[in-house]
DNA sequence: AGCACGCCGACT
DNA sequence: GTCGGCGTGCTC
């Protein structure tokens, strides 16, 4: 006999609410009764910390131990199947390592939000308490004890705290549980349930006449009997239409035991408006068909990655299809990502055609509900084709063959909040594991795709020719600078050129820069502009609502009637909105039917995409609006696109910015003419001899990535390097402040020591170019550095020891790989 | 972050 | 002498 402890089961859990410093695999003990049930994937409810507060977790792996001592067990098991196959666990991981983020914030993002549970805590009266005990307690202690006695029911700590009138943070109700008057009690209660349907049949078909005939039944529960006989299976609400009853008797004959109830699963189906159209042969031209056969012998060489550059109207989706369609019958699944919502339908209606319901969508315009199903079908294998914004990217697909991400150079794909992930890593990661081809497609890729591609280390595919007879449009750059002043934001030449589109029967669409775009309230008085208390950024006027509104925290207040800084003087709204210039043109062509887009205003997506669909039939004339227009569908009869000002994207201080302002242009004078009629493009602008807009008219990317390849070499900016954006956020100026000069300190000692061998550049701290977001204040740090193995050690050793410093509690500090926009 | 433990001051 | 401040350390 042997004295040493037995070796326990444990799980290891990623635990929810940590924070990076202390986010590690915590040890939980199986208890029995769950044995062989947790597995890897699985979600839990542990105890966590001293206090034993239940939380959500996630078991990333199943282990022994021999300390049984300070281990704990876990709570209760929350799924019977993992919900993260191993692959995904992985990716959880190594995300984590990668974008500074907890091991449950990254497995967070893989999950259906509608799957995650509300740890809820409720409390009821303790029964049999000695009444000398309830004496020593305090007035509000007394008062709770009545009040949950009084309910004889549990209630769950926020109504509770409501009712009694208290902090959300009190700690009474926890210290009353502690002394026994009261019962607390954890519960994961699931946000959204799975929408089931209660189905009834006859238990034994055999007898129902005998049944009929006899008198155990009442008259109803027959015409039930009978109406079964005939239907085999229904659901309730059938029976209740079709034999005149309500659902009581069903029930009365479940009990009696002549009818089964069984619960069955149905989806919930957001294709409720999309057509299963007649799929024609998808007919490739030569170029297409060689990029086709070239991607998929690829594939079936084991996969990569590949970059396709293919000018618009090249027709690219008709070789995603093709590609798609052979993948699916291989017996492998494939993910096709966009970057916007808006363009979600139109992808999903080209797949949907093809593939029916074995296509399934995940974009965050659906509700939780919806993604929980589509998600589930993924799961199940039912829907082997995935169309998708950035978090399609995670999708439960047991066997990739194939991802797509159209228009990769979009900004879209990278997300801002924890975790502060690119898609396209993911994607790389995930085509690796699968052996799939990763295919990355664009007009005007990113500087850093095109310069792998160029490298070697992509396959680069190229679509030269616009499809059919389209030509590329005809450009002009009009100088704004020739305009009689105050003639407004349309000059002689666009609109004349509007003038003839219309008369001719063509549309037109204009397209807006956001920025710059933007209605001010100020005031003539004392010149002051109306900025959001919380954030340091002007309010904007929305005539939607005829309220200023903050663009970044989404405060909105009432247009004030005195100024607030001097106190007297009128309100008036100055710059171009989107509304503005929609009534200048009005005005000018009075005939013209104009249809206006705006990505701010609290249109739903639904609304959007009603627009795009009755401009694309015609019922407009003129389209205005801000960046989306210039990503809409093919438009056919769409012969003009004018750009009411393209100076302002220009000036942005960012490394990235003639990048954006080349794609955006590219593709919005792309929309002019896809089919049979020559196009014809103006750019309007105040700096008509800027070269980038006489590459973006000259349609020539090559060109453009010469020039800017060279000045990225020069100034050191991706992909020469990396760039890590470390931000400091926190209430007090000062102490956002001094907290990113210690950090600074800190990391100027670990690189000139231990990590003295790394690259590295650092800028700042500064404030943020938004120094007050939501009450918070933001300063940065920049560093260009090589993101590899070393530096995510430093970084993240870092990240630990700024959230040990007490000093800076109430500062947070983040990192964030590559950002888009630099704050 | 959130909670318990522990070591000093103000107070019954 | 005790209640309660918040500085410090830990979270299986």
């Amino acid at each position: 006999m042997t004295l040493s402890t037995p070796a326990a089961s444990i799980a290891n859990v990623a635990v929810e609410g940590t924070a990076f410093h202390f986010d590690k695999l915590y040890g939980y003990r199986i208890p029995v009764e769950l044995m062989g049930q947790v597995q890897p994937g699985c979600r839990v409810v542990v105890p966590f910390g001293m206090g034993n507060r239940k939380r959500q977790g996630l078991v990333m792996s199943l282990g022994e131990t021999a300390d049984v001592e300070k281990i704990k067990p876990l709570h209760s098991l929350l799924d019977e199947k993992p919900v993260l196959s191993q692959e995904l666990l992985q990716l959880a991981a190594w995300l984590k390592q990668k974008t500074y983020c907890t091991t449950f914030e990254s497995a967070k993002a893989m999950l259906p939000a509608g799957i995650n549970v509300n740890l809820s805590v409720s409390y009821c009266a303790a029964p049999d308490v000695d009444p000398e005990k309830l004496e020593t307690l305090s007035d509000d202690g007394k008062r709770l004890v009545e009040m949950l006695r009084r309910s004889r029911a549990m209630v769950t700590r926020s109504r509770l705290l409501k009712v009694m009138g208290l902090d959300e943070k009190s700690r009474l109700p926890d210290e009353l549980a502690e002394q026994g008057v009261i019962m607390r009690s954890d519960s994961a209660v699931r946000r959204v349930g799975d929408l089931t349907v209660r189905m009834a049949r006859l238990c034994d078909p055999q007898s129902a006449e005998e049944l009929l005939s006899g008198s155990d039944l009442t008259p109803k529960q027959k015409n039930v009997v009978r109406f079964l006989q005939e239907a085999g299976t229904a659901s309730i609400k059938e029976i209740g239409y079709f034999a005149f009853c309500g659902p009581g008797v069903v029930t009365a004959l479940e009990r009696k035991g002549v009818v089964l109830c069984y619960q069955h699963q149905v989806y919930r189906n957001p294709f409720r408006d999309q057509v299963q159209g007649p799929a024609s042969p998808i007919q490739l031209t030569q170029s297409q068909q060689d990029v086709f056969d070239r991607l998929l012998a690829q594939i079936r060489a084991g996969g990569g990655v590949s970059l396709l550059h293919g000018i618009t109207g090249s027709g690219k989706t008709q070789v995603f299809l093709r590609l798609a369609q052979e993948v699916v019958e291989s017996g492998r699944s494939v993910i096709v990502m966009v970057p916007e919502i808006s363009l979600t339908p139109q992808t999903m209606q080209l797949f949907y055609t093809r593939f029916g319901s074995r296509v399934a969508v995940i974009h965050s315009g659906l509700s939780l509900g919806e993604r929980l199903d589509e998600w589930k079908r993924i799961k199940n294998g039912e829907a082997p084709v995935i169309v998708g914004t950035r978090s399609a990217v995670f999708a439960p697909c047991e066997n990739i063959g194939l991802i797509i991400m159209d228009e990769e150079q979009e900004s879209s794909y990278k997300s801002e909040a924890a975790p502060r992930f690119h898609a396209k890593d993911v994607a790389k990661f995930r085509a690796k594991w699968h052996k799939a081809q990763l295919l990355l497609c664009s007009a005007t890729p990113s500087l850093t795709s095109y310069y792998a591609a160029k490298q070697g280390r992509y396959s680069l595919h190229q679509l030269k020719e616009r499809y059919g007879d389209a030509v590329l449009p005809k450009v002009e750059i009009v100088d704004m600078r020739g305009e009689s002043p105050g003639s407004g934001s349309i000059s002689e030449a666009l609109r004349e050129a509007l003038e003839q589109n219309l008369e001719a029967g063509n549309q037109s669409i204009l397209l807006l820069n956001r920025r710059g775009y933007n209605t001010f309230a100020s005031c003539l008085s004392c010149g002051e502009v109306i900025s959001c208390p919380y954030c340091s950024i002007s309010m904007t006027y929305h005539a939607a609502n005829g309220r200023l509104m903050c663009h970044y925290c989404g405060h909105s207040q009432e247009v004030p009637s005195v100024c607030p800084h001097c106190g007297e003087g009128h309100i008036q709204y100055t710059g171009f909105g989107t509304q503005r210039v929609e009534q200048e043109l009005q005005e000018l062509l009075p005939s013209a039917r104009i249809v206006r887009m705006d990505t701010d205003t609290t249109m739903s997506h639904l609304s959007h995409e009603s627009k795009l669909k009755a401009f694309a039939q015609g019922q407009y004339d003129i389209m205005i609006g801000t960046q989306m227009v210039a990503k809409g569908l093919d438009f056919e009869k769409v012969t003009l696109v004018g750009v009411i000002l393209a100076d302002q994207p220009l000036y942005n201080d960012d490394y990235r910015s003639y990048e954006r302002t080349f794609a955006l242009l590219t593709q919005v004078v792309g929309r002019a003419g896809r089919r049979g009629t020559k196009g014809r493009a103006i750019i309007q602008t105040y700096i008509p001899d800027h070269p980038i807009l006489h590459l973006a008219a000259a349609q020539d990317y090559e060109a453009f990535y010469e020039t800017e390849i060279a000045t990225r070499k020069m100034m050191l900016y991706p992909p020469f390097c990396d760039i890590c954006m470390v931000g400091f956020l926190g209430i007090k100026e000062q102490k956002v402040a001094d907290s990113a000069h210690y950090f600074l300190q800190r990391f100027a000692d670990a690189a000139s020591r231990d990590y003295s061998d790394l690259p590295l550049q650092v800028l700042g701290p500064a404030p943020a170019s938004i120094a007050r977001v939501n009450g918070k204040y933001r300063y940065r740090l920049i560093v260009k550095c090589r993101d590899g193995r070393r530096f995510r050690q430093l970084m993240a050793l870092l990240l630990t020891d700024f959230g040990k410093k007490r000093e800076y509690s109430d500062v947070t500090a983040f990192a964030d790989m590559n950002p888009e926009g630099i704050l």
